[in-house]
RNA sequence: GCCGAAGUGGUGGAAUGGCAUACACGUCGGUCUCAAAAACCGAUGGUCGUGAGGCCUUGUGGGUUCGAAUCCCACCUUCGGUACCA
């Protein structure tokens, strides 16, 4: 028998479903809706193993929810914007645009090679300004609401793409593109206020009961919500108040000395005039050279010096010094603390290295004599109060409440609650992105663009040397426009927005793509949203996840949809690696998948990448695992191209003796497999329980041919199988169930219900025991009695030679499956 | 450091309290062939034994249970996230 024509069959059907418009979807109220999205690729040009793993994913649930009777909705788009077009522009002076669409109609040519199941009809790409116009419209809604406004502020900056980052797209303290170390710069920029939402975002995470944990953890942590009291310390001469931030109130009490941030305000004031000042000075120019990387990482000895001024404990008007270190950061809190050596490891440290005292406040249970001389680190765990005044004898956390409203009854501090997320920064001094659609005017300031004036057309076909800053700067045209309120003339913004504003909405946006009176219609939207399904990889844990979250909720906030969380259930699939690395262009260990359709066809592939593994793990790509696959779909075809070739000739219908293992073997696939497509998502096992149903299936056709017979019982679990393999090789079954008489697509086939009672067998197999140990197995009736089962074991004579003389002590039978006979 | 996940044959992996190693890959043997490839059939955790068969085995050590890869405790290793966050 040949093997399978993949390239006629693959193109064939490719060809079908684009000109019968199967994937097509539009709202239907008499089906249940089931939207199925994978992230949207950035168009460089070529589809990785990477996409093949997504997509194939997200195109096997697709297909599934489709032959189960849902109303599916599977679009497709392209994330365009961003910097590898401008940077290859720079490179061999090409223009992004045309870049950017050459790159767009490869890729869509590669994904129709795969069979994605796609709505072709709704594809997208962020660069059109029929897209890029409602960023700029969203932008204005924002600005409206108080949302999106500017400040002068430090930011943080890649030199190397010549633009400022977002706090989230710094990765270890280099850029998340480029991994070039970030410096601080000072700069008036564009923010949206994404901590108006910060508990929402934070308290809405818990909804997200289909969200990996580990993502709503890293969200959680980003968000960084703190509960403590902010306490208000005085300086000993000025009487300035210095508030310090703090969560373990019930340590203040030991708190030696005090750290303000080299940057904080306030440092340059106390020191004036002092014995310390220069020193101070020289402290402050030395900290401010240093990066953040190196001022963050983590084994650097703490720095820091003495400031010549005091301040006063409000608790017991102790004078304690103020010292400046570079542990402490302006970020975060409220940029000075109140040290407690004893209980808290950093200042511990820091008060060991520079011989600062020390006082216990919290003693160990334990260990309750301990001196401060045997403290090898500081005891951050519970405890109870001492050298702590009128709240000794507490345990610290009741100590915690009462001296915070003891703290607030004295008005020398009060509860307050801090959050590590800060504002969203979404300006780019770059060319290839949405235009911010705002006017500088002499006179009125700054004038948002109004709504009827838009899109703000980002201007083509321009110069992009790569050098003096924004692009958009230099293009005249663009720049000079009069004031829309005044009409004199006036001033452009010249930045463009963070690329990932346009994947913040772009789900919106795949329920009414050619819409042209607004962002999204929002019937369509409240229809097919939320997205049943998410699939994409975890490096966007907190970036596009976050960001799509707030947008939401913004949206939902100016009622245009009517639900508060995007996206229902997400799954994070795993990298594909190469010999334990990420393929990437300059390792040269790129594995083509175009090369491996040639080879294989994009069944094949399908197959092989989730077969390898489940799809949440990382898997090291092996050319071996196509050959499994290929020899799979051989068999798969053989074995159906026999029953078509058997239905011809075969004289006559007759029970042939495999019929109960074949419905077994059916139906306990249908279980399984329908699990897994359902929300299981164990590919792997999926096919490996098609594998095992394949493998019973050949012996059995093979007799049937022999004897030249066929029956209905093997007819029918051949086509459930064709119809459950369908999904995942969606080509070949097409073909086969074409061959075997249907006249429409396989995927308006519905899938399989098991049957219990096809499940039930007459006779099982019980395991015998002896004292735990597997010693013998025996076929019974599936009706017999516990006591039957028990005499029956007994005299197995296996189980005989066990138990001999010895006393049976007990017996345990677990229904259907073992008897164990402890002896 | 903290948080999280994981550790099973030569390899990818399966089994979430009841037959460990399903399903594949690889390897070995066979059929077919002048030969090879493909395809098909069979074997394949370790160890002792001529054999029937025994014993051991899910990172390590302990515990719970008639029974543990699975639950509990401690530890080791790997990966991921995060980090002077007060």
């Amino acid at each position: 028998m040949s093997n399978y024509d993949f390239t006629k069959i693959e193109d064939k059907w490719q060809t079908y479903w684009q000109k019968n418009n199967v994937f097509s979807s539009v709202v239907d109220e008499s089906k249940p809706k089931y939207y199925v999205l994978e992230m949207f690729p950035y168009p460089s040009g070529r589809i990785h193993m990477g996409h093949v793993r997504n997509y194939t994913i997200g195109d096997v649930i697709a297909r599934y929810r489709m032959q189960a009777g849902y109303n599916v909705l599977h679009p497709i788009g392209f994330d365009a914007f961003g910097q590898p077009a401008e940077n290859a522009a720079i490179k061999h002076n090409t223009d992004p645009k045309e870049w950017t669409e050459k790159c767009i109609s490869w890729m869509v040519k590669e994904l129709k090679h795969m069979g994605f199941s796609y709505d072709w009809q709704r594809e997208l790409s962020t660069h059109r300004d029929e897209y890029y116009r409602w960023n700029q419209w969203i932008f204005l809604k924002m600005m409206e609401q108080g949302l999106a406004y500017k400040k002068a502020s430090s930011v943080n900056w890649c030199s190397s793409c010549e633009t400022t980052l977002a706090n989230e797209e710094v990765v270890n303290g280099g850029c998340w593109r480029c991994k070039t170390e970030i410096i601080q710069k000072d700069l008036n920029q564009w923010y949206l206020k994404i901590t108006d939402y910060q508990d929402d975002l934070l308290e809405d995470l818990q909804k997200l009961e289909n969200w990996p944990e580990r993502v709503i953890t890293m969200q959680k942590n980003w968000i960084g919500k703190s509960f403590g009291v902010e306490i208000l310390f005085k300086e000993f001469e000025t009487k300035q108040e210095i508030p310090v931030f703090t969560t373990r109130q019930d340590t203040i009490f030991g708190a030696t000395y005090m750290v303000v941030a080299p940057e904080h305000p306030i440092l340059k004031q106390i020191i004036k005039g002092n014995q310390q000042e220069q020193q101070v000075l020289d402290f402050i120019e030395t900290t401010s050279k240093k990066s953040k990387v190196v001022r963050v990482s983590t084994d650097l000895k703490k720095e820091g010096v003495f400031t010549g001024a005091y301040a006063i404990n409000p608790v017991n008007n102790e004078k304690i010094p103020i010292w400046t270190a570079d542990y402490v950061l302006m970020e975060y809190g409220t940029g000075a603390i109140m040290a407690v050596p004893t209980h808290d490891q950093r200042d511990f440290l820091f008060a060991k290295d520079q011989a600062l005292s020390m006082r216990i406040v919290i003693s160990n249970p334990q260990k309750p004599e301990l001196a401060i001389d045997e403290l090898k680190q500081a005891y951050e765990d519970p405890g109870i109060l001492v050298n702590s005044a009128q709240f000794n004898g507490l345990d610290n956390e009741t100590a915690k409440a009462k001296i915070a409203d003891w703290m607030e009854q004295e008005k020398i501090g009060k509860r307050t609650i801090f959050f590590r997320l800060r504002d969203w920064l979404i300006s780019r001094q770059r060319y290839w992105g949405t235009p911010i659609p705002v006017i500088y005017c002499d006179k009125c300031g700054v004038v948002p663009v109004p709504e009827k004036d838009l899109p703000v057309a980002l201007p083509e076909k321009i110069a992009i040397t790569g050098e003096g800053g924004s692009p958009l700067l230099k293009v005249k045209e663009f720049v000079n426009v009069n004031c829309p309120k005044c009409n004199a003339p006036a001033q452009r913004e010249t930045d463009t927005m963070a690329t990932f504003i346009d994947s913040s909405w772009y789900f919106l946006r795949f329920c009414s793509p050619r819409n042209e009176q607004a962002a999204f219609d929002k019937t369509e939207a409240n229809y097919w949203m939320r997205v049943d399904q998410y699939i994409g990889g975890i490096e966007h844990a907190v970036l596009h996840l976050l960001y799509s979250r707030f947008f939401t909720k913004f949206l939902n906030s100016i009622d245009m949809v009517d639900f508060k969380e995007p996206f229902d259930k997400l799954l994070t699939q795993g990298m594909v690696l190469k010999d334990g690395e990420v393929m990437s262009k300059s390792k040269g260990n790129i594995v083509d998948p175009d090369e491996m359709i040639k080879q294989f066809g994009a069944d094949s592939l399908r197959v092989c990448i989730l077969f390898a593994a489940p799809p949440e793990a990382e898997f090291d790509w092996n050319e071996r695992g196509m050959d499994g696959a290929w020899r799979f779909l051989n068999r798969v075809w053989t074995l159906a191209q026999d029953m078509i070739a058997l239905k011809q000739s075969a004289t006559k219908q007759q029970i042939m003796g495999f019929e109960k293992e074949v419905e077994f073997k059916t139906h306990s696939a249908i279980k399984k497999i329908s699990h897994e497509m359902r929300g299981g998502f164990k590919f792997n096992t999926a096919i490996s329980a098609m594998m095992e149903l394949t493998n019973t299936l050949v012996p059995a056709i093979k007799q049937a041919q022999e004897a030249n017979v066929l029956n209905s019982v093997l007819e029918d679990a051949i086509s459930n199988l064709i119809i459950m393999l369908s999904p995942i090789t969606p080509h070949m079954c097409e073909e086969l169930w074409q061959e075997m008489g249907n006249n429409t697509s396989i995927v308006k086939t519905n899938w399989p219900e098991f049957d219990l009672k096809k499940l039930e067998l007459d006779e099982l197999e019980i395991v015998l025991q002896i004292n735990s140990k597997v010693r013998s197995r025996m076929m019974v009736e599936a009706a017999i009695s516990e006591q039957d089962l028990k005499l029956k074991a007994r005299q197995d004579p296996v189980i005989q030679k066990w138990i001999e003389a010895k006393p049976v002590k007990k017996i345990i039978v677990i229904k259907g499956k073992l008897v164990n006979i402890i002896v």
